[in-house]
Formats: structure tokens, C-alpha cells, sequence
DNA sequence: GACCAGGCAGAAC
DNA sequence: GTTCTGCATGGT
């Protein structure tokens, strides 16, 4: 399909920025990856977007995925701009948040916890080969609904390297096949009550529950605060204060408004993008955002653990 | 070898 | 209630 693009797409940085984690750069321009988990390669062409996709997915499937709905352009009207945003904005025009399959992005993000992209993907496109339901065309796996994931054992997920996240992932699976997790009905739950449920899942934390909410269920006003964007609150917003991350996301919320977590993908991946090389010097600086957590504050306050300390 | 990575859970205080 | 620590694993 080719699609015509009424505001910019920037495809590389959408697909490739941290909130989705099984899109593959072609060296001939395209990306391949899955779109409601049908295999799909997509690619830029002036103001089109061409879509090869195997048989099933419709577009508006496409339009929703990337928000060519229309939402794109009204997080663009209504967030409240301020100078940290701008530049964010500026630097990554048609960056745009991806409207992905909750399940997958709950697993996802379980695994990402204390984890990095490029393992997060890898484990992902393992957990998915362990399944083995290979979509057609693209020879790569499709990934597992929770009936399928819940075969697994705890050592078959471990071989996929997310080591002692495996439990976690399993215990979600039963939740999510035996009907006690229904991440789809997320979505229609008013934020604070999905946060509230997704905080009794296993391995889910309140960073990892705002992303899902944001990446997965249509949430845009959660705003996930991890060690990224408390370097760039503390940076632009807080120099001189100490506040907790669930204080951060509050605030957070208040300042950017229902597109808050919009915006924070923007500041994520301009702060990310823009990382210091791993110098002796900058690893003390990275050490002065203090990581710790409270399994307590998790289930009470839905506070976090990420402190925003003075430089 | 030390440190870090889109944190969380449980123990200690 | 807050803070500290261990956790699997691979990259730098």
C-alpha cells in the first residue's frame, strides 16, 4: 500500500528509538518488522509511505500504527511547549509515537528492566523463534500470544538471555492466558486504574507500567521516568531539587498535559541520541542520578525510584 | 575488571 | 516509610 503522508514521518527515528524493539533497517531503505504481528517491511517515498504486508493487515491498521489518524497532529496542537520540548521537537521532526500491540509490549518492557535496546531486541526475536510461528514471507517468527508464550518454561525463556526476568514474563503469561491480566481492556480503563493493575503483575514496576500504558494502550498522558528522562528533568527543570520519580511523573503530567507521555518519548530520545561517550567523566556524572526503588512506595504511592539530585 | 543498561522485589532500617 | 542490595546478561 502507499500512503500519503500529510505531516512528516520520520520513520527511522520512530521505529528505531527505544519504543519498539523487533524493526530490522534494510540497507536497501527499507524496515522490516510486524504490525499487529503480521510481517510488514514499510519505507519512505517523499510525502508517501509504501507498506508491503502480508495478507491481513488493512490500512488502517497502518494509519493507526503510526498515528496518521490525526493524533500526531493534535499531540503537536495541544502539548504544552516549553524550551526543553522545542528542541526535542526540532531535532527529530515526524518522530511519532507507535501504537503497538499491548501484549507484546508488556513482555517487552518487562524485559527491559535494567537492560538495554539492543538486548531487549534480541531477546525479544529469541522468545519469538521459541514459539516458532514463522509469519509467511519474511522467515521471522511472529510474537507469541499468551496462550503460546504460556507453554514455555521459566529455562526456555532463560535461553533467550533475560536471565532472571524469565519468572516474571511466565507469571504474566498465566495472568494474561487464564483471563486475570486483560491487557486489552487497558486501554478503556481510565489511567490511574490500569496503572493500579498493571502494578499487581509480576516484574511490572511503576516505570515499566507507564510504559506500557503509553507505548501499548493508547495512554498518552503517562510519562515513564527512567534514568534518561531524569537526566533531562533534572538538567532543564529541577537543577536544584531532590524529588522522587513518581513526583517527577506527577508533575510531569501537570506541566505537559493529557500528552505528557507524547512528549516524553521526544525528550527520551533526543537525550539518548545525544549520550556522552562512555568516558571515566561521564560515568560519574551518570552515578550522580541515583537509581534505587521501593517495592512499598511501588504498591502504595505508585511513586518510583529514580531521584532527581542536584548537580 | 568495572561499569552500565528504558528497574523490580525483598530485606533492612 | 524510606533506603539498600541482589539480580542475569552482554556490551563498552
Amino acid at each position: 500500500m502507499r500512503l500519503r503522508l500529510v505531516s512528516p514521518l520520520h520513520l527511522e527515528a520512530t521505529l528505531h528509538s527505544g519504543q519498539a524493539f523487533r524493526w530490522r533497517p534494510q540497507a536497501d531503505g527499507w524496515h522490516e518488522g510486524f504490525i499487529r504481528n503480521r510481517a510488514c517491511r514499510v519505507r519512505a517515498d517523499g510525502r508517501h509511505l509504501i507498506v508491503q504486508a502480508e495478507r491481513g493487515l488493512t490500512t488502517d491498521d497502518v494509519l493507526h500504527y503510526f498515528r496518521l489518524d490525526g493524533s500526531h497532529e493534535r499531540f503537536l496542537a495541544e502539548v504544552r511547549r516549553d524550551a526543553a520540548l522545542d528542541r526535542a521537537l526540532a531535532a527529530y521532526p515526524g518522530l511519532r509515537l507507535l501504537a503497538q500491540d499491548p501484549w507484546e509490549v508488556l513482555v517487552a518492557y518487562i524485559v527491559s528492566a535494567n537492560s538495554n535496546v539492543g538486548k531487549i531486541a534480541r531477546t525479544l526475536e529469541l522468545v519469538a523463534n521459541q514459539c516458532g510461528v514463522v509469519a509467511d514471507g519474511v522467515g521471522r517468527a511472529r510474537f507469541p500470544m499468551p496462550d503460546q508464550l504460556v507453554r514455555l518454561t521459566e529455562a526456555d525463556l532463560r535461553t533467550t538471555g533475560m536471565g532472571y526476568r524469565a519468572p516474571y514474563v511466565a507469571a504474566a503469561a498465566r495472568l494474561a492466558a487464564n483471563g486475570d491480566l486483560d491487557v486489552a481492556a487497558l486501554a478503556r480503563l481510565p489511567y490511574d486504574e490500569a496503572h493500579e493493575q498493571l502494578l499487581g503483575v509480576p516484574g511490572v514496576g511503576p516505570k515499566v507500567a507507564d510504559c506500557i500504558l503509553l507505548y501499548g494502550c493508547g495512554h498518552v498522558g503517562a510519562f515513564p521516568v527512567d534514568v534518561w528522562v531524569a537526566r533531562v528533568l533534572r538538567a532543564d527543570y529541577f537543577p536544584r531539587k531532590r524529588l522522587r520519580a513518581g513526583e517527577v511523573g506527577a508533575w510531569a503530567r501537570r506541566h505537559f498535559g493529557p500528552w505528557a507521555g507524547y512528549a516524553q518519548h521526544y525528550l527520551f530520545h533526543e537525550r539518548r541520541s545525544a549520550r556522552p561517550p562512555a568516558t571515566a567523566a561521564a560515568h560519574a556524572a551518570r552515578r550522580r542520578v541515583a537509581v534505587t526503588s521501593s517495592a512499598t512506595r511501588a504498591r502504595t504511592t505508585r511513586g518510583g525510584g529514580v531521584k532527581v539530585t542536584p548537580s
